[in-house]
DNA sequence: AGCTGCGGGAACC
DNA sequence: GGTTCCCGCAGCT
């Protein structure tokens, strides 16, 4: 697929708009390379022969839905697959399984065990409230030049496993020997899909099982009835939740809000971390367009790597202090998540590998707790370096800055970092390491750091934690302001007290924001307490590059956004890049998002950290070792393998969700 | 069995 | 009347 207009050009050429219920849609000349993970509220154009925009494809679950308009295909997201308990698994991951599209399929999933050996919760769905209380929705146009395609809203749930993992998984068949699993996984790898393996073993034990329930909860805001006066399909609720991360993906980074609006003195990333961006990552990736079905093609195992079954031989966890080059980043991760010891393994690159190996062996993860950098996610390869608009890898600036402030009340949610803060103090939550739940973390977490979390937390907002969504709703993507009242009240119950009929209460985790990041807890869940003392060192490091952020992307408003370039009047299309720019879309006037400044500051940025949920999943690894699998054992592993796409673009992402962001003007 | 697209219908404004 | 979402159906893989 061609690539967009590049960056200045961009800017000098501020979005078109177009929208996609416009009767004359622009002709594109240049399209957008293919996004698997678009979020927020953005436009693409594709091209003709795009396999994946025709298919409409996505890596979120999409349902179909009809909005009566046979040239516009809308469809709307399904959520994700959760564990009812939000347990963490070894690798310090979560549950995110694919929610199947057919109803009759969803209904199976849902109430089935845990695919976390070592936990007795059951699956859910948490549905997506993304726009404004309603699903996220997606809308493809075809006309005879391109493949339009138009989001609305942002997820405000971890991303689900990839649809091809989800393939895969079903393929297997459920109560199958893992082996077999494993088998199909490596041979996917091979393909340059992704190896995974995984160990199933037999539940521990049934305690009772939770009638299988929906997170699903009413619409509690009618599309509507809330304030937002955004145009169909031009809503911007939420715009800027994921225009900081996917901001960065770019190589403009423009990054809007949050650094624009808040001072902070609190870094946003922490210092390892740039390090690691800017000399660990090469970003010189291959030019290489994101595509759901291909995962980024890490290599397979070899004779000098430890086999899977090797791997998951380790009494000992492992902990990964190891850097690799750019292009390994660009990879997701071969991993092994050995249910077992708890341990997710990562596969390296062999030049690289022994070395890691070596470590990794050496280590236990017990005593890991500040191993692991606080960036290390930016060394996997899982992570897909940015590229531009022409294709090209661009080294993608990892600074973005974020101050304390900014952390607590804007907190980006795209960016990965601020997400495994947030995690690492949430990790011990229902941890099953090593087989064992640890309950003194718990409480530990409890008595000291529950409070201090939910402050810490991205997006928290102090004033209203209780009304978020759910717990294991890392966003909360709600107006407060425009949506309607009414709707907002549904929220607020939980303000009072009330529980949430849905979600019974299940304290101390029913606070607990949902931790979407794998990464950070699997080397270090098993010292929830050190965790915690790293926070001080994190924020310190952070202020430089939210200074250098606030430099660059301070002025992020783009007044020529105003020109309205496509439909031309005499009915043809105009022509026009696709949008591809970073920058920030505004719109022309004010009035047509009422969201106030305060509102997007405190609750929408939380939205951008979604796609770094996934990453939880991404590094596991199944122990291919042990036999019989509970049917549901498997997934879970898969998913998290799977996730290490969705969170590779999330964290860097692999496509550019620049490819047109709503900014609200204020 | 599950995905996809289509269409009817209800609810809401 | 317009828009949204829910649901079922049928074709396809």
């Amino acid at each position: 697929m061609s690539a967009t207009v590049a960056g200045n050009q961009q800017q000098q050429h501020p979005h078109q708009e177009w929208d996609i219920n416009d009767s004359n849609v622009p002709r594109v000349v240049e399209y957008d390379p293919w996004c698997e993970w678009a979020d927020g509220h953005v436009r693409r154009v594709y091209g003709p022969d795009c396999e994946e925009a025709r298919r409409h494809a996505s890596g979120w679950a999409m349902r179909n839905t009809n909005n009566h308009n046979v040239s516009i295909l809308k469809k709307s997201c399904l959520g994700v697959l959760v564990c009812s308990q939000e347990c963490i698994l070894p690798g310090g991951g979560r549950v995110h399984l694919r929610p199947a599209i057919c109803d009759k399929a969803r209904k199976k999933q849902q109430g089935k065990p845990c695919p976390n050996r070592q936990c007795t919760g059951r699956l859910e769905i948490l549905s997506c409230r993304g726009h404004c209380g309603y699903p996220v929705t997606h809308f493809w146009r075809h006309t005879e030049h391109a493949i339009f395609f138009q989001a609305k809203g942002q997820h405000d749930h971890p991303r689900p496993e990839a649809k091809s993992t989800s393939e895969a998984r079903r393929s297997v068949g459920a109560g199958r020997r893992v082996r077999g699993l494993a088998v199909l996984l490596a041979n996917e790898a091979a393909l340059g899909s992704k190896l995974m393996s995984l160990r199933g073993t037999k539940r521990p034990n049934s305690e009772a099982i939770e009638p299988p329930r929906t997170t699903q909860p009413p619409p509690l805001i009618p599309d509507k009835g809330y304030s937002c006066s955004c145009p169909p399909f031009e809503c911007m609720c939420g715009l800027q939740t994921n225009a900081p991360a996917y901001q960065q993906s770019h190589h403009h980074q423009t990054t809007m809000y949050p650094q624009q609006t808040a001072p902070n003195d609190t870094p946003y990333w922490l210092q390892d971390t740039v390090p690691s961006q800017d000399n660990a990552l090469g970003y010189n990736l291959p030019n290489q367009v994101p595509h759901e079905a291909s995962y980024p093609d890490f290599p397979s195992f070899t004779g000098e790597l430890l086999q899977p079954e090797e791997i998951f031989q380790l009494d000992q966890p492992l902990r990964p202090e190891f850097t690799m080059n750019s292009q390994e980043v660009a990879r997701s991760p071969p991993t092994l998540l050995d249910l077992g010891s708890g341990t997710i393994k990562y596969e390296m690159k062999q030049h690289q590998d022994q070395g890691y190996w070596n470590q990794f062996l050496s280590e236990d993860s017990s005593s890991s707790h500040l191993s692991m950098p606080q960036d290390d996610r930016l060394q996997f390869p899982s992570f897909e370096t940015d590229k531009d608009s022409n294709g090209f890898c661009v080294k993608r600036p990892v600074n973005h800055f974020v101050s304390n402030k900014e952390v607590n009340q804007n907190h980006h949610l795209n960016n990965p970092l601020n997400f495994q803060d947030y995690q690492r103090q949430h990790q011990s939550h229902k941890s099953f390491v090593d087989g064992l739940v640890k309950n003194d973390q718990e409480a530990n977490y409890w008595a000291q750091s529950h409070q201090d979390d939910r402050l810490n937390f991205p997006g928290f907002d102090p004033r209203k934690e209780e009304d978020l969504l759910s717990p294991r709703r890392d966003v909360n993507c709600f107006p407060k302001e425009n949506c309607q009242p009414g709707s907002y009240n549904v929220y607020s119950k939980k303000e009072n007290g009330m529980v949430d009929p849905v979600r019974p209460s299940r304290s101390p985790m029913e606070n607990k924001h949902y931790s979407y990041d794998g990464y950070s807890q699997m080397f270090e869940q098993s010292d929830g307490k050190s965790q915690l003392t790293n926070r001080p060192n994190q924020a310190t490091n952070r202020m430089v590059l939210d200074e250098r952020l606030q430099n660059n992307y301070g002025r992020e408003t783009n007044p020529d956004s105003t020109e309205r370039l496509f439909p031309d009047s005499n009915g043809m299309e105009a022509t026009m890049p696709a949008q591809n720019s970073p920058e920030p879309f505004f719109y022309p006037s004010n009035d047509r998002c009422h969201y106030t400044c305060e509102v997007l500051d405190t609750r929408l940025p939380q939205m951008s950290m979604n796609p770094t949920v996934a990453q939880s999943a991404m590094n596991n690894y199944g122990d291919v070792s042990e036999l019989d699998l509970p049917p549901f054992v498997d997934y879970t592993l898969v998913g998290m393998l799977c996730s290490t796409e969705e969170d590779t673009s999330s964290l860097l992402p692999g496509c550019p969700q620049n490819g047109q962001n709503y900014v609200p003007h204020h």
